[in-house]
DNA sequence: TTGTATGCGTTATCAG
DNA sequence: CTGATAACGCATACAA
């Protein structure tokens, strides 16, 4: 069924068919109605490639992320998709891995696509030095790029995020305004946000005039969702440090201080306060259930997709739209 | 940049520039040369539209599933698109919801983008009357549908799932054997699986002997990712009915048993046994550890891709393969 | 091995 | 309001 096929029958030409289909007003509602008919007899639905190459778009978005299945990633990409949907919008969803060397391929390949926008979603797409962050402006050259969860100043580029740093130096002040100064501080990522986290962390501890604080910052260079491999971490730790407090840049690693204190017998949260990151689901998984920093994801998302709506309609949007982080308080802590 | 304007800087005709695009061995290797110089210095690639429309294809998979933060949900998506991108696919992610009823439409809506084949991740996408069922013939009357941890005989459908009414009974009968027989069983989907998981408990528990077990069966109605309404309702039903065990269609079901027990002050595994199901990452961060059915999940998703990709290039695939669940011990268990 | 000509199914620009 | 008709960019059968 083509659309020479509905016009035939129709009696009308291919013109005024594409002229309902496209519910342009400029049609009589008889021709209107008839056209309509047939559309619905034949079940008739237009070729996406032809209207694509026409309309130079076919609604759809691009979404990156590092891994679909991590908890964040995957509510972030839940809610982006959800609502792209409800506006129209298909969404093409991207995988990378966390190797950031291969973004760039991927990158051309999903503009390759013809979409009308770019997700990019989770920090790790912003790196450090400037020079990982060229594939940036080929995106921004052709599509609008969107940031979640990141920022970068650039023409075309958007980006939403939450207030990693405060949020993070929120969480350490309230552990040490409760008489707790020996926090471990566990990371897995050096990522725009990771970054901003541990600045936040830091600037905590120096301005409470913590003493070699930096001897209780760890990195975590495992599987993220291996809490098991991340307890056996931290009892590596512990056997070298002492520590009354964690605070983790994600909840999989504070619940792996939670199993690893366990397994030492140190009670939470008399011995211990743990706060991890992100409100995920695993806060209520854990005993106790535990204190975690929400970023306001779904807020986030949708912000982000508003922003790029308006983007693609041409209006002026905010280049950069800020979240303030939230410290939910549960059982893991005593203040 | 088009085809035509490469084949004028090359110097020769776009038929012979199409040839190289598409690796076509009949071109001189001198000539395939000047082309590839050409379509490198001007950073050429074709447009995906006109290239859809002459093939047919885009080499693009539809992937619908009900919830891609769900985590078994976001795990699949995530194997699937990873070997769909290994082999040169594209993935379209669609969220389609738990609302049946509107399925249809997404499935309309992803055909109109003229996918090669449509994944759908979950048996929530198969119903247990036929008239549910329906909407996938539409599917497979125009390109593969393949079925992820369901079933449904009809040509062109392809079901690629786990024996989950034997991994059911298997567990049901360890904790039976155990001298366990008054087992609450939660479950929150009347899918094809949720459907042979159940079937499977009940016909451990008529095997056993046992009696009244359906007043044990319970239906949980909420958000399948709020473990702590679960745990809740898990209250609720420990006030009504005494019991020792614990099976769940799912491991978020399993921990809200585990929370319940934990504030009754009942010991796990000594006065309760649990068993979860879909071993998800969910198992590591309750304490104790809880004991759960792997449904190789790895294992289905490249058996899927595989099957898929053999059909689309014309070769004869199983209609239906099956994998074996197995029991993960963990600490929830005394067996 | 290479080039020419045509088709693919729309949208959009003109006339009428 | 409606109808021809020209793009759109590529693949491919057919010729050379």
């Amino acid at each position: 069924m083509t659309i020479y096929d509905i016009s035939k029958k129709a009696g009308v030409s291919i013109a005024t068919v594409s002229r309902v289909l496209n519910g342009s007003d400029k049609v009589r509602p008889a021709t209107k109605k008839k056209v309509m008919d047939i559309i619905e007899k034949y079940d008739y639905t237009p070729n996406a490639f032809a209207r694509g190459m026409g309309l130079h778009s076919l609604k759809t978005i691009g979404i990156l992320c590092a891994d679909s299945s991590d908890l964040f990633l995957a509510k972030a990409v839940y809610y982006l998709e959800q609502e792209l949907q409800a506006n129209g919008y298909e969404s093409i969803l991207c995988c990378t891995g966390y190797n950031l060397d291969i973004k760039k391929n991927y990158v051309d390949l999903i503009l390759s696509k013809k979409v009308d926008g770019i997700i990019l979603v989770g920090s790790n797409f912003i790196g450090t030095n400037e020079d990982e962050n060229l594939y940036i402006k080929d995106i921004s050259s052709q599509i609008p790029a969107m940031l979640l969860n990141a920022a970068y100043d650039y023409p075309n580029v958007y980006s939403t995020l939450c207030d990693d740093y405060t949020a993070m130096y929120e969480a350490a002040s309230s552990m040490l305004k409760a008489g707790i100064s020996d926090i471990l501080y566990l990371y897995n990522s050096d990522s725009y946000s990771g970054v901003k986290k541990r600045t936040g962390f830091i600037a905590a501890m120096k301005d409470y005039h913590v003493q070699d604080y930096e001897k209780l910052i760890f990195y975590y260079d495992g599987d993220p969702q291996r809490v098991k491999d991340i307890s056996t971490f931290v009892d590596s730790i512990a056997q070298k440090v002492s520590f009354h407090g964690v605070i983790a840049s994600d909840d999989a690693l504070a619940i792996g201080a939670i199993k690893s204190a366990g397994k030492r017998g140190i009670r939470i949260p008399e011995d211990l306060s743990v706060i991890g990151y992100n409100n995920s689901m695993l806060t209520c998984c854990c005993t106790p259930e535990l204190t975690s920093v929400d970023n306001r994801l779904e807020s986030q998302t949708h912000q982000l997709v508003q922003t790029l709506l308006g983007v693609l309609s041409g209006e002026e949007m905010p280049k950069q739209s800020v979240f303030s982080g939230k410290l939910i308080k549960r059982g893991t802590t005593i203040f």
